[in-house]
DNA sequence: GCCGTACTACGATGCCTATCGTACGAGTCG
DNA sequence: CGACTCGTACGATAGGCATCGTAGTACGGC
């Protein structure tokens, strides 16, 4: 099969109402959560947890896609074995226009300044 | 005398090129201080420390000026017995181009709607 | 010099969290 | 079914941090 159904494995996540912006704020301080996020942005779709090929185990890469997700930035649903994550840009966008690109181009300078 | 001399007394700022935006996310990421930067932003120059009613003992609001500032959000001064601050805007603006005023309209987007 | 105000320094406390390792569950493929 | 992959759950650990209270320092005015 080339596309697996959605499983019924239940993944919480905030209603666009419930995000607070302190929240997504902590998310995006931690330099792995940080990271993923502009991995996300970069790529076009979906991406799985296992493309990502973070310097730490997996039970803490787990643990950082929950704080994403929890926090409201990610949206994430099980596609077989494979958990998908994406961005919920229209979410943030309908919540806090232009906060999220401003994040993104944040992040982009500074990795830019810093790394290389 | 209607301006008091800055004090000597050290106060050290980071850089602007040490100013790392986990650190500012961070930094915004706690109620407390993003209310602060809030006010400062909404007041035109620079406020004292005791200009703030935090409902936390001063002890706290110590702490949470001095990781603004460790952070890279505010400037402080001492001017005779009151520390002034000041929101880095320039720095900030130098850096991370919208960012502050996307994260100051998303608190504000915020409290509008939590708060009425 | 003495007092009051503004802020700090330090220690304590309790909670949160980033990290790991191991054991387990869910799904796919042979 | 059995083996393998992907991701989870749980416990442990170590460090960070928001908060407080008390004691202390710096400055300005009397």
């Amino acid at each position: 099969m080339t596309s697996p159904a959605v499983s019924s494995r239940s993944l919480p996540h905030p209603e666009r109402d419930e995000i607070r912006l302190e929240d997504v704020l902590h998310a995006l301080s931690d330099p792995m959560r940080l990271r993923i996020v502009r991995e996300l942005a970069a790529g076009s779709g979906e991406l799985s947890c296992s493309h990502f090929d973070l310097p730490v185990t997996k039970s803490t890469t787990t643990h950082h896609f929950r704080v994403l997700r929890e926090s409201g930035v990610i949206r994430q649903v099980y596609r077989g074995t494979a958990k998908m994550n994406g961005l919920r840009r229209d979410d943030l966008e309908g919540l806090f226009p232009g906060l999220l690109d401003a994040l993104l181009d944040a992040a982009g300078r500074q990795a830019g300044r810093l790394g290389g």
